[in-house]
Order: structure tokens, then C-alpha cells, then sequence
RNA sequence: GAGCCGGUAGCUCAGGGGUAGAGCAACGGCCUUUUAAGCCGUGGGUCGUGGGUUCGAUCCCCACCCGGCUCACCA
């Protein structure tokens, strides 16, 4: 008996013995909970002695003829129960010896301490709230150090149910997700900011650059697609007069998935009327501060063997100075696109499909600087071709009022003086738009009703866009997008 | 999409042209303070899938599937 169908029937029919016995696991709703292991073992001298009750998953089995030892753990707390059959009686023991490592057991007993002074619980009744009827792989573990347990990668994001019970670092980094975007919503909603939502399904998705998913309405008899940012929308409600909104949702880029990229994901996008990109930069900077405190309790803290200060305000670079400074690329080559190709040429990089100067600087940023930009740092100045929706630089009409925030060298922010000039912008999503019809699939559509919106008067707005995954990963340390993300898009076994 | 690496028992892994091993888990026995419990015993595998080479393939070759990493793509 080893296959995992046998232990399935087997267990089984433990469970029937156990309906037998007049102690059917899943007619129980509940089970009382005085204490967690962590109250117990902290107020061991007031507690020994009285009964406590707990629930867990048995995580350890230690059986010695007429008693035994096993381990419950819920909410990765460990706690020992000591169960003899000259103190539970026949029935009870029968019970128990029914119990399976993974099942999920509660119990009621007193507090005592064993000869090795492990505190622990004495039981006087026990329940099977439920039966596992598979192999768990609950792997063994003592002192911090681990054996056995799930490693497979695939099987960890496949069957992520069992990756958290098994793996407490899967487990802190989903905390740690988590307490990343509430954070996150509670610094915004601390300043009056309004979340509100947009739809999901468009009739065209703008806003950003890259190709969107496409489904279907049966009543509408009507294409639509899932959005892929959440920006036209809100800007449209800046016109609007709220001066201060956020979404946080999923959008959705029809491209490739590797550590870096999920094909839905989070993104946190803000508009505020009234301010320019320079207040975003500060926004940004709280914003860390109050999420670092969130979630590690200090401003300055470590991951991956890297101290990250978020206490002191970011460092503010230029792009073009740091492609010249850690590529050896001269403003000056980056006016056309002639000698901008000659450039790539010259670093040894592929430039045959590049189309536009704006484009060159992007792979050298991502090339050359990104990987330098390890403490927190905002990037200014992007070029014009690929900032689309951002206002011009006053003095350079290449370039635009925006900027990029960098840790650990993976961009965690983008952000800008919103473009509110209609005509600027009309003109701008026309070449656009034009691209796309070229064949582009990742440029922009024309929206004409929010051209009309601009029409009707945009205030000067600042606006800030947040991957919340690569947040989520910069401040658990995950090296992975899959990591931070519960169930992340996986191709299916079966091809049938 | 390309390159490299991987897929062997429920889990973690080793092995390698003559149809497979270990530890944990499982099953049976002993054991009333153990804690990676211990001791004795038992069972369990389409070696990712499909072809090919071969007397013989889990091993070699080819294709495919799934995954990981790197690159490309992703403003």
C-alpha cells in the first residue's frame, strides 16, 4: 500500500470506522479555540494546569504503544499534544488511532510541560474535524532546519494549497503581499484620496502599450477587451472634479510571462489636479515610508542581503546623464535615429527593427542603468515617443515631465505631469493609432470621447501608475512575480 | 520565439543499455514523556509522452508535452 489511490481508499474506510464510532468528522461546525501555542507557551505559569482547547492540522505523529505525542499547527504556529489511552478511554483511543498525518484535529486538555520541558497539551478529548485522504508534503523540521517537505516548483504554484502548508516562506511573502496593498490603500485613503473602479471589459484598451485580450458579449453581439491600464478612465473622472482617485485592480497584457511578468497583474494607478510630477516623486517617497513601516516595522530594512533606506528621499537622476555616464552613449547621438542605430551597433546590440530614437533609450535604461539603480531612484526625463500621454518638457520638446522609481534595479514605479492640451493630444494618439493600424498590436487606439473629455478641461493633474506584484516583490525579497501572485498563469497539463 | 537545464515511488532525491534504489511518508508488529521518536518487518514505479536505434531502452537518438533559468519580447 503506497500508491496514492490506495491511501486514499484506506483512509476512506478509517473514515467510515469513524462514522461507526459515532464520530462522523464532518457533521462538526466548529470546535472551541481558548488559546493560540503563542498564549499558551507565553503565559505557561498562570496556564499550567488548565484546560485549553485548539484546532490544527497534525503536522507530526509520535506514537509509543498506549500514548503518543503529535503536533497540531494552524496559522504556522506548532503546538504538542500528549494523549494517553488510560486518560481518554477506549472509545477516544480508537478515535486516535484513526487520526492521519494532515488531518485536521481539535483538542481540549491541560496545559503541562514534558520531561524535556516542551510545553504542551494533555488531552482529555480530542475531535477529527477533517480527514485528509492524501499524502501531505508536511516535511519534517527541527531547529529552523528542513526536510522533505514540496520544492517543485511547478507543483508549488500548481497546488499553491499545498505549498503553503508546507513551505512557511511561500507563506510569509503572500502575507507580505498582502500587507503591501493594504498599506498602500490605507496611506491613499489617510489622504482623501477616492478609490473608485472602471471597467474591465473596453470597447478599445488604451492607456499603455501592449496588446490586450479580446472576448466576446453574446447580448451586445459585441467584441470588447479586457483593459490594460486603468488610466483614460480615471482621467476622465479628474475632469470630472475628483481632484484625488485611485483604482487598484487587474489588467490584463496579452504578451509573454517569464519572473518579471504575469499576464494579469495588480497596478495601482493614481491622478491628483492640482500637482506636478515633482509632488508625485514626494507622494511616492511617503508612500515607501509608510509601506516599509507597514510591513517591516522600520523605514530601513533588509532584503536580499541589501539594506534598503526609504527614509531619506529618493535620488534623482537623469536619464540621458546616466545612459552616458553607464552606457558611453552622448546625448547628442540620441537626437536621430541614424546615430542612434550606430550606437546600438557600436555596444554590440541588435538595432534593425528600431524604429524610433525613443525606443534606443529605453534599451539602453534597461540595459545599462537599471541594473545600477539598486538604493531607490527616480529617473526624469523620458522621451516623448514613448511617454504618449505625459505633458511635454518645458524647454525640450523631445522630452517629457515624467519619471521612473527604481529599487533593486526593477522599475516599481512610472509616473507624470498628465498631458491636458486636447489638441496635443489628439495629435499624439493619431500617430498612435495609426501604428496600430500598421500593424503595430502594441500601440495606442484613438479614444475619441476622452479626447472630449480633455476638450471639456483637464486641470494640470499628476498622475503615478504602481505594479503592485514588483512592489509586493521589493519588499519581500521574492525573486519571482510568481511568488507574490497566489495562482499564477500556468499552461494546463491536460492537452486533450 | 531561441538556448541551456530538469521531469525516476505520495514527497525529497540518487542511479544508469540487461525492465530500478535511499530517506521520509504508507502498511503490519513492539513500545504509556516522544520531538527529524526508536526498533523489526512489508508493500509501492507505464523512470513525462510518442516514435527510432538495439537481441534488449528508464538510460542512446528524434519529436512532442510540462516546468525552471537566461535571452528576445514586454515604452
Amino acid at each position: 500500500m503506497s500508491g496514492d489511490s490506495d491511501v486514499r481508499s484506506l483512509r476512506i474506510s478509517k473514515l467510515e470506522r469513524l462514522r461507526e464510532l459515532g464520530h462522523d468528522p464532518y457533521t462538526f461546525e466548529e470546535h472551541p479555540q481558548t488559546h493560540t501555542p503563542e498564549e499558551v507557551r507565553a503565559n505557561y505559569s498562570s496556564l499550567e494546569g488548565q484546560t485549553v482547547s485548539m484546532a490544527g492540522r497534525v503536522t507530526a505523529l509520535r506514537v509509543m504503544g498506549k500514548a503518543a505525542f503529535f503536533d497540531i499547527t494552524k496559522d504556522a504556529q506548532r503546538m504538542q499534544v500528549y494523549v494517553k489511552r488510560d486518560d481518554v478511554g477506549e472509545l477516544l483511543w480508537e478515535v486516535f488511532g484513526l487520526v492521519d498525518l494532515g488531518d485536521i484535529v481539535g483538542v481540549t486538555g491541560e496545559v503541562f510541560k514534558t520531561r524535556t520541558e516542551e510545553i504542551s497539551i494533555h488531552a482529555r478529548d480530542l475531535k477529527v474535524l477533517a480527514k485528509s485522504l492524501h499524502v501531505l508534503p508536511i516535511g519534517k523540521e527541527k531547529d529552523g532546519q528542513h526536510w522533505y517537505g514540496l520544492s517543485d516548483v511547478e507543483e508549488r504554484y500548481r497546488k499553491r494549497y499545498l505549498d503553503l502548508m508546507s513551505n512557511l516562506e511561500s507563506r510569509e511573502i503572500l502575507l507580505a503581499r498582502s500587507r503591501v496593498v493594504s498599506a498602500t490603500r490605507r496611506f491613499l485613503d489617510e489622504r482623501g484620496f477616492i478609490e473608485v473602479e472602471t471597467p474591465i471589459l473596453e470597447l478599445e484598451a488604451g492607456g499603455a502599450a501592449a496588446r490586450p485580450f479580446i472576448t466576446y458579449h453574446n447580448a451586445l453581439d459585441l467584441e470588447l477587451k479586457l483593459r490594460i491600464s486603468l488610466e483614460l478612465h480615471l482621467k476622465r473622472l479628474i475632469v470630472g472634479g475628483l481632484d484625488k482617485v485611485y483604482e487598484i485592480g487587474r489588467v490584463f497584457r496579452n504578451e509573454g510571462i517569464s519572473t518579471r511578468h504575469n499576464p494579469e497583474f495588480t497596478l495601482l494607478e493614481l491622478y491628483q489636479a492640482w500637482v506636478k510630477m515633482e509632488d508625485i516623486e514626494q507622494l511616492v517617497e511617503e508612500l515607501c515610508r509608510y509601506v516599509a513601516r507597514e510591513v517591516y516595522g522600520s523605514e530601513v530594512f533588509q532584503v536580499r542581503g541589501v539594506t534598503l533606506d526609504f527614509s531619506k528621499p529618493w535620488q534623482r537622476v537623469d536619464l540621458l546623464t546616466e545612459i552616458e555616464k553607464h552606457a558611453g552613449v552622448k546625448p547628442s547621438e540620441l537626437q536621430d535615429l541614424q546615430s542612434a542605430k550606430s550606437a546600438m551597433d557600436r555596444l554590440g546590440l541588435y538595432s534593425e527593427d528600431e524604429t524610433a530614437v525613443g525606443g534606443i533609450i529605453e534599451k539602453l535604461l534597461e540595459r545599462f542603468v537599471e541594473p545600477t539603480l539598486i538604493q531607490p531612484t527616480f529617473v526624469e526625463n523620458y522621451p516623448i515617443e514613448t511617454s504618449p500621454l505625459a505633458k511635454k518638457h518645458p524647454s525640450h520638446p523631445s522630452l517629457t515631465r515624467r519619471f521612473e522609481g527604481y529599487v533593486l534595479g526593477r522599475e516599481v514605479c512610472n509616473a507624470f505631469s498628465e498631458l491636458n492640451d486636447p489638441i496635443d493630444q489628439l495629435e499624439r494618439m493619431q500617430r498612435q493609432h495609426k501604428m496600430l493600424q500598421e500593424g503595430d498590436h502594441e500601440a495606442m487606439p484613438l479614444d475619441e470621447d476622452f479626447i472630449y473629455a480633455l476638450e471639456c478641461g483637464m486641470p494640470p493633474t499628476g498622475g503615478l501608475g504602481i505594479g503592485m506584484d514588483r512592489l509586493a516583490m521589493t519588499f519581500s525579497g521574492a525573486e519571482s512575480i510568481r511568488d507574490v501572485i497566489l495562482f499564477p498563469t500556468m499552461r494546463p497539463l491536460e492537452q486533450d
